[in-house]
DNA sequence: CTTACGATTACGTGGCGTGAGTGTTC
DNA sequence: TGAACACTCACGCCACGTAATCGTAA
């Protein structure tokens, strides 16, 4: 098969099999008399999985890694791509947001759901927690679920800085 | 004002900047003796307005074209992105199905970063918090953050359903 | 003297698209 | 003989980041 005919089998360009081709992620298993590229089946094959990772949104070179490594790591590079994912539409939404609030021109709306921390340390003081509760509270956390914790300070708009400070201090104060 | 001064304050760097005036997007206004870029008030309100719709997505040789347009050309230009932002946000969901789905067929571990109910309980109880300790905790926070509770009842990923339900238990308990 | 800024120029990123100029197959 | 394909090489896109090498301000 020649390289027009295997792009329009998958949906794609000539160019991007010839880029493919240059940066080794599909290399043509042989060349004609002519110097034509041919493609052979399993060549056909490693396309398709290719095509899949890239509309899954992963960049070739990680596709390129994972083509010939175990499944474990395959997996992997799923879920890691999941999470971006969650971050690319929170940064989608923010724009909604944004938009949808110039476009309103004018009254811009407060959030009032934003929590601060101060607010919820009154709360966990509130109800009997005292700052040595909540220094074994945050280190356990960290322990036991370092992305929930993360999610959580988050949660409460702390500045990233802070966030690191005090998952730092949470993970010396586990070990 | 200097350039890594002017970037500071709006939140880019001096590498953004020196771009924006070689592009044209945002040029000095004047230079010092040795050279330096000087940048006016009026700059800095130039900058502003280029910044907020950076942070709406729009591409900067739009905002170029938009800044010293009528108001009209900018709210079609608005309207267009929330449209472009549609399309983007399918595109990720689209992806997000598709890695669902090849997770699920490779039975695959869940992701870590949700954090459920039962998880949450169970790092309060380590932390010394009891059941009622829990319900007074609610209410309280129902009382003085309705927003705030619903916000965090939503982080924990629970069911609509199941925060009417805590929400209520929590208002009847305060009142 | 140091060090924290400023300047310019040039190259890298990802994933191709788009030519220019030339050869091959049908 | 002409159209449709193939080849290689090189530059363009976007929004900067990152040196490298230099001059200036405090």
């Amino acid at each position: 098969m020649r390289i027009t005919e295997l792009g329009r089998r998958h949906g794609l360009s000539r160019s991007a099999l010839l880029y493919y081709d240059r940066i080794g992620l599909l290399r043509a298993s042989g060349r004609s008399a002519a110097g034509y590229r041919r493609y052979s089946e399993a060549d056909g094959e490693r396309l398709a999985r290719i095509c899949t990772y890239r509309r899954a949104g992963l960049p070739l070179k990680q596709i390129e890694r994972i083509l010939d490594a175990p499944k474990g790591r395959l997996m992997d590079a799923l879920r890691q791509r999941l999470e971006e994912l969650d971050d690319e539409m929170g940064a989608l939404r923010e724009q909604q947001v944004l938009l949808a609030t110039l476009l309103e021109s004018g009254n811009v709306p407060v959030d009032s759901k934003v929590m601060d921390k101060m607010t919820w340390v009154e709360l966990l003081a509130a109800s009997g927690f005292s700052e040595q509760d909540m220094e074994r509270w945050h280190a356990e956390f960290e322990r036991r679920h370092p992305d929930g914790h993360q999610g959580f300070l988050e949660w409460l708009s702390l500045p990233e800085a802070r966030i690191t400070e005090i998952r730092l201090k949470s993970a010396s104060d586990w070990s």
